[in-house]
DNA sequence: AGAGTGTTTGGTAAAATTGCCAAATAGCAT
DNA sequence: ATGCTATTTGGCAATTTTACCAAACACTCT
């Protein structure tokens, strides 16, 4: 395959990826509702703090999201909300997806 | 968090997971304009036809692709078409992401 | 300056993903 | 049955991801 065209499907899949975990789809949804910052997002979901700052660096690497610091905080915000658009196909896809009725696990 | 919400979130994760590979994005994309078979794909994307096989299997698994063996050839094609909608999504944030220029990689 | 709070970074071990090869399976045609 | 083609499966090494801890960093307040 085209090398242009293996890169382009690198950066697509880097964004899909960075979606593509259950606590950084939770935060997602989180912020598409309100602004949080680091300390309130690691309360909600349950890890260590620092595990919580590398999800949303990651989430800011792709442009997902932004972030501002507030005196000793750093708020986060949902950046691209487009990628709710996501949440709906993943409910048909889970609903409909007989093979995962199929599946073991 | 809840056990309920961990678990809606890693069903979630995981049919994003899904597509969140370089070649399944391809994959995705090229079954999205015809049912194609192992063969076929495994020509265009130019890896182990094992390697392929293993990438639809998975898409299967979370329902977004189905299969229909006919003769010896297996065709895949696009089940969940509403995947597609993450693309346009993904250009925006690839050509809106800042943090993508200033991002080293 | 110091103490206290909130966040990030570096390091590391465990877990998951990826891709190749070889072997197994499925179907068609002798 | 044997051979041939198409696909899947099992196994394994290399790579990537994840999450913790500890240390560094940023900022506020005294």
């Amino acid at each position: 395959m085209d090398s242009a065209v293996v890169e382009r499907h690198r950066s697509r899949a880097r964004v899909m990826k960075a979606m593509a975990h259950p606590t950084r789809l939770f935060i997602v949804e989180e912020l598409s509702q309100r602004e949080r910052c680091v300390h309130e997002l690691t309360e909600m979901v349950g890890v260590d703090m620092s595990t919580v700052s590398k999800h949303l660096a990651l989430l800011k690497s792709v442009g997902i999201v932004t972030d501002e610091r507030r005196g000793n905080e750093v708020y986060y915000s949902l950046r691209m909300r487009c990628v709710l658009k996501f949440f709906e196909c993943i409910e048909d896809v889970l609903a409909f997806g007989c093979s995962a009725c199929e599946r073991k696990s």
